[in-house]
DNA sequence: GACCTGCTGCGGGCTG
């Protein structure tokens, strides 16, 4: 029984909770922890009780008598640690041992009390890791030389990213500073590729993952609104005023611009026929204070209905309380990203979650259909993998040299070539890129000890240097002496102008370029603001569902007539391409155009190739190395080629894996391609070029396709 | 048309 496994104090909080029995993920978890020593993946779907799956077990077994800390839980927001805060010190209680908050907004004095006798359990961002190593070495080993345990929450959101690679190596570092080993426990939504989950502990082969796989049923609806202008219609609008306003929902419409458009709009609905004021917007650019006042309204308040248009800000396991509705409004990038909003409609006791689905054109409707039949058939997109990650292997070099004050470069070579997280890189790589820090000053020899250099110390000494994700630059804006939130300068902001922010209307009064700030003053009517930067990479599994979709003829009961008609009318289009092979069979049809300036006939090929974003970035490549003009749209995955379809069947078949002298060249132009990696800049231009051609493209996948495919030209019936 | 995440140490001014 699991109950029996754990220690009396923590039965006593079970009783006291008054639970009558464990949830399935916490039964396995309490076996497995109780009785072994390995590292476990709790992948269970959000709000299934994973935290106390992990700290039941844990605070039963660990023995917090010893000095220092013994459990350290690293989450990806400082939101989720101040709410998780809340839970653990609860637990905490019933065994008399301290929690702390670590991160840079808790409370100076608490950590300081920890330093001086450091016990219990700590909760702290990876950035927050990195800064101790980096500041304060000898006080990172008094804290965290005798962990038993390492949580970490949300563990899919690291999976696959940079970040993720930089907390790898962080646990490596944690763990040289150990005395013995200590075990890790991942909480994870239900994910693409649990060996990837494995392999992130450093200990696959003694990693297991505990899955629950009961998933919510799931009431979805299709909505299709045909839209052409810039700005969502008003149909739309009261469409979706009608669904939400005697509920509790979030919308999901793709963009912080278009957050506060639709909470604007339904805001402005809702006084105008009396409804109620509760409408909010919540992403990255609202300030902090407001967003936390919309999670506690949508928290604590159980009388009032309310709407959020909110960005992927909502997506992760901020505790929000749950919603009756979940509204996307166009196709999620990613499956994975659909599922994690969906989780968080459905209320206790009420097993089914609502998702509505409105789309505003036809390709986004095939997309967000493709999404939902691939969910239903068990596909989330697998985490993508770099292999060699030069950027944050050169970061973490320099973090590992200020740690240590001066190593030598043996042993920094030795550190770095042990860290699992950059497993797959090679003595000779490190050692070349060391080399290339000391020529560029990061890195001196001062004897026979490295030391960072004075070019190095500018880096390191940055309040930038702890994370591994760039920040825009934006402007503050100010009402009444209150911050509201941010915007990036753009045409909008001047003064006289009018914009959405935080779920209102403001006049901009004043704009002070010097103090990036934008004073503002309410106002009644204006536009949504601007804002730059892209979403996620759309998997090629879900164009290829596209094109599968196109090519039956299934009458979706889900859709509405619309939506219907409107797929039909696609699979009308494309019905005159005969599409056998799913993977490869790819449509293109050939127009001539008469030249302007030359006077003669020209080829184009508009080529649809129902593959990923990235696929479709390293396509554009070779045309450009075959030296062919085109022009590219992601979201219908379409090509328009200035060249023959024969031209072009001869460039895919002549196609080479050999890139590399065309990126360095590509980098040397146009050095900003390189901007996706805020630390590729300290790398050896040769390694640059590498990191553009596997993170930013994808050479062998493109390879493979281009090598494989078969245009298909429309039938001559007609 | 296009997401998100975090952050030291120090000094100055203010409050209790």
């Amino acid at each position: 029984m699991p109950f029996d496994l754990l220690s009396e104090p923590i039965r006593k909080y079970v009783r006291d909770k008054r639970w009558d029995q464990f949830r399935p993920i916490q039964v396995a978890a309490i076996k497995r922890i109780m009785t072994t020593d390995c590292n476990y993946i709790l992948a269970s779907r959000t709000a299934s009780g994973k935290t106390e799956a992990a700290f039941l077990p844990i605070l039963s077994k660990v023995n917090f008598n010893e000095e220092g800390v013994q459990v350290l839980y690293i989450s990806p927001l400082i939101a989720l640690i101040n709410d998780q805060f809340l839970r653990v010190e609860e637990l905490c209680r019933y065994l008399e041992i301290s929690v702390t908050k670590w991160h840079s907004e808790a409370n100076k004095s608490a950590k300081n009390k920890l330093l001086k006798a450091p016990n219990g359990i700590v909760l702290i961002t990876p950035e927050s890791i990195e800064a101790m190593l980096v500041n304060r070495a000898h006080e990172a080993k008094h804290l965290f030389s005798n962990l038993k345990y390492v949580v970490i929450d949300e563990i899919h959101s690291f999976i696959g990213t940079d970040r993720g690679i930089h907390l790898k190596s962080l646990l490596f570092r944690l763990q040289s500073i150990n005395r013995s080993k200590f075990c890790i426990v991942g909480l994870s939504a239900t994910i693409g590729d649990f060996n990837e989950a494995k392999v992130f502990t450093g200990e696959a082969e003694n990693t297991t993952v505990l899955i629950d796989k009961t998933a919510k049923e799931i009431n979805v609806v299709f909505k299709y609104f045909k839209e052409s202008g810039a700005e969502l219609s008003l149909e739309l609008m009261k469409d979706l005023y009608r669904e939400t306003f005697d509920n509790k929902t979030l919308i999901f419409p793709n963009s912080r611009g278009r957050a506060e458009e639709v909470a604007v709009k339904l805001k402005k609905i809702s006084e105008r026929i009396g409804g109620h004021p509760y409408y909010f917007s919540h992403h990255s650019s609202v300030d902090k204070e407001v967003r936390e006042y919309v999670e506690d309204f949508a928290k604590n308040n159980r009388r009032n209905n309310f709407t959020i248009a909110c960005t992927s800000t909502l997506e992760l396991g901020i505790d929000i309380g749950s919603v009756d509705k979940v509204v996307q409004i166009d196709a999620a990038h990613s499956i994975a990203s659909l599922i994690q909003r969906v989780g968080r409609s459905g209320r206790q006791g009420n097993k089914q979650s609502n998702l509505y689905l409105y789309a505003t054109n036809n390709w986004s409707l095939l997309q967000s259909l493709a999404a939902w039949l691939l969910y239903t058939e068990g596909f989330i997109e697998p985490p993508a993998v770099m292999d060699k990650p030069y950027d944050i292997l050169a970061h973490q070099i320099l973090s590992v040299v200020r740690e240590r004050s001066e190593i030598r470069l043996s042993d920094l070579v030795y550190v770095v070539k042990s860290d699992f997280a950059f497993q797959a890189i090679s003595e000779t790589e490190i050692t070349e890129i060391i080399n290339y820090l000391f020529e560029t000053g990061m890195l001196e020899k001062l004897g026979r000890e490295i030391i960072i250099g004075i070019e190095g110390e500018k880096i390191v000494n940055n309040r930038d240097f702890y994370s591994v994700f760039t920040a825009e630059q934006n402007f503050k804006v100010i009402n009444e002496g209150s911050t509201i939130g941010e915007l990036p300068f753009s045409p909008l902001i001047r003064e006289d102008e009018n914009i959405f922010l935080a779920a209102r209307i403001w006049k901009i009064k004043l704009v002070d370029e010097k103090a990036r700030k934008i004073f503002v003053v309410k106002a009644l009517d204006g536009k949504r603001p601007m804002f730059y930067g892209g979403a996620g990479d759309v998997h090629p599994r879900i164009r290829t569902k596209m094109l599968e979709i196109l090519k039956v003829d299934t009458q979706y009961d889900f859709l509405d007539a619309k939506g219907l008609d409107e797929i039909n009318e696609l699979r009308k289009d494309f019905s005159t391409f005969t599409i056998g092979d799913i993977l490869y069979d790819r449509p293109i049809v050939e127009k001539i155009v008469r030249s302007k300036k030359e006077d003669e006939d020209l080829f184009v090929s508009e080529f649809c190739s129902f593959t990923g974003t990235k696929i479709n970035r390293t396509i554009g490549l070779f045309l450009y190395i075959a030296d062919v003009e085109y022009e590219v749209a992601d979201y219908n995955s379409m090509f328009t080629i200035s060249a023959s379809i024969e031209n072009l069947r001869d460039i895919f078949e002549s196609i080479t894996s050999d890139v590399d002298n065309t990126i360095s060249r590509l980098l040397e132009d146009k050095p900003a391609i390189l901007d996706f990696s805020k630390w590729g800049k300290l790398l050896p231009p040769k390694y640059q070029t590498i990191l553009v051609r596997d993170k930013y493209y994808d050479i062998e996948n493109t390879v493979e396709f281009l090598r494989n495919i078969q245009l298909v030209e429309p039938s001559t019936l007609d």
